[in-house]
DNA sequence: TGCTGATAGTTGACATGGAAACTTCTTCAG
DNA sequence: CTGAAGAAGTTTCCATGTCAACTATCAGCA
């Protein structure tokens, strides 16, 4: 049986965790990512936001927090960026005037594609080193997570 | 062969890049443990300060920022917060002045066996719905990106 | 028809970290 | 011994998100 410090002391390593080596990799990803979407001038949140508008024509900023899972406010921030950006258009809405239609402007809705693109390479990229197998075994126990314990969301912080 | 909206439009999804699982993932556990930290009136951060400083009796703030991968100025902030909690104590360097030392309280010290035994528990019970084989595949998955990619730090951020 | 309570968005106060400028000290070449 | 370069920490400015208060508007019922 293995004596480490931890069996000593009580007290567990950082690296003692699962959740620590999830996040080693995960951030790495992602902000390998991040810096590819700073070198277009947005943000990982400004990208998801222009995705999710890129499928639903139009779409209230509630709808937009909802699916990005973060608050009206942030939301209320990032449309005031991207339409400053050129990307995004807010529109009042006639029949309820407390409303607004978000929806991307022929620039933001051409910018999209580029960044799929960005993201496709990035993630084919990182995850390149593994062999199929490795691949297929980390989506599976992936996928077994989120099942099992219900994940839903994906906040962008 | 499937065909998926991406195949329609060449518009990949979010939920296409293994980056989205894995941040997804990876962000439930890290805020489940957050939320348990907050109850223990620390962050994350705080934490992992406290854990890298019970190991080391003694260690410069530039040594710890080195440590946890964050820069100077951020370890100069959460000193200070540390220091108003009476978790950690700052001592002025004799040979070099412009040097501190830093260390643990008596109160310090006792509060990380209870914030480990915390995170153990929080990785145990997060990821105790995988198979012993899922957890050990995940393991080995996650072991390979580290190694070919040459991963080394996780910024807590 | 008017209140009363919900709803949509915005805004302001906080929190937290990075980048870079700034302050003190130390070191070392000359 | 001195002045310049560099090192250790701190601080300021900025970015970005949450939370909660605030504004405007709507909806439903007495």
């Amino acid at each position: 049986m293995e004596i480490s410090g931890a069996e000593m002391t009580g007290i567990s390593d950082l690296q003692a965790h699962r959740g620590y080596w999830l996040r080693m990799v995960s951030n790495a990803v992602s902000q390998s990512f991040a810096r590819q979407m700073a070198d277009q001038g947005v943000t990982v949140a400004e990208w998801v936001f222009l995705r999710v508008l890129h499928d639903a024509e139009a779409m209230a900023p509630s709808s937009v927090a909802e699916a990005m899972a973060m608050t009206r406010g942030a939301i209320s921030k990032i449309s005031t960026r991207l339409e400053a950006k050129g990307l995004v258009q807010r529109t009042g809405n006639a029949q309820d005037r407390r409303g607004q239609t978000l929806s991307l402007t022929a620039e933001g809705r051409a910018k999209v594609p580029v960044l799929a693109g960005i993201a496709d390479r990035n993630d084919a990229d990182f995850f390149g080193v593994l062999t199929a197998e490795e691949a297929a075994a980390l989506d599976r126990v992936l996928a077994a997570l989120v099942a099992r314990r219900g994940l839903r969301d994906v906040p962008v912080d």
